[in-house]
DNA sequence: CGAATTAGTGGGTCGGCACCCACTATAGGG
DNA sequence: CCCTATAGTGGGTGCCGACCCACTAATTCG
């Protein structure tokens, strides 16, 4: 094999440039954090928009997919798609609403509380990686920093 | 067009379940702070590796595309065509290199400065509004925090 | 009733990003 | 000199996220 030559530590020499933008290390590390767990759940062929879901139904209780749309900002066609799959998988169940037959009502099942549950299980463990360095304290001041960040946001479309 | 219903405030309405988790802020945060720049690049034809590339070379000055390579993380195959564009647009120069003539050194012009600046500019501007929020004091807070865990980062392939 | 609106679905597109392979040219060791 | 390794290039692939359009079914309003 030879070389595997580290002459530049891989990432510490990142052009000063970018490291000084905070948004850039916000990007980068979201982006990691993000890939991670992306990959945790396709190990169970899941994506992130199906924890999503998940979450806003076990969170809000059942509704019409319409309401996940407005909720989540996911477009009308990608949660049929995936309602369908979480629903082929036994982790949700739809039925038309009796009182507006248009609507399909989407509700978590039991299976699929503990499927989320095991998700931000997985969730919170790569959280723990990321977030090594930081005490319990500092973790508290990043979240609620972030937190402030996320409610001014100009709402941007999509959850994920 | 009626309706336009905001029954449900876009984003306010998202799940407990995901807004518990730090990461998932950093995701979303950065995500978004990402996508404006993308689009600020977009107009220019540009992407956000076209930036990184030309931040690394005014940092760290003229260096073979290897070298590149290394510190971004970048694929040596992207990365010739980053190049290529950038040669074009006469933002960088190619040269082979005299003492190995199979690297070829890169180097950032002028009009490749000018561009950078612009784009740091556009980028801090997007910073400013996404931190908006934050006071001067608050900002330094979290951008230590991001250095500290973007440095324990198992670095995980990528610059961008 | 008929027309317009809304909910959901199926089937696409498009761009970005990461990745991979085959190939050329050069370098360096035996 | 030959053989292997390295640097760069060109031409791909595959996945994913965001989006868009056409269509059906059901509802509501005039």
């Amino acid at each position: 094999m030879v070389s595997d030559l580290p002459p530049l530590p891989p990432g510490h020499a990142l052009p000063p440039t970018l490291l000084d933008l905070s948004t850039y290390l916000l990007s980068r590390i979201g982006k990691s954090s993000r890939g991670r767990l992306a990959e945790l759940l396709a190990e169970r062929d899941l994506r992130l928009w199906d924890m999503a879901v998940l979450a806003a139904l076990s969170d809000f209780g059942p509704q019409a997919q319409r309401d996940l749309v407005r909720r989540l900002g996911i477009d009308p066609s990608d949660l049929a798609k995936v309602a369908d799959q979480l629903a082929a998988a036994g982790y949700v169940e739809r039925a038309r609403d009796a009182a507006d037959r248009r609507r399909v009502s989407v509700t978590i099942t039991a299976a699929g509380r503990v499927l989320l549950a095991e998700l931000d299980e997985q969730a919170r463990a790569v959280q723990d990686e990321v977030l090594a360095p930081l005490d319990a304290g500092e973790r508290e001041v990043l979240h609620g920093l972030l937190l402030r960040l996320h409610r001014a946001q100009g709402e941007r479309r999509g959850a994920m």
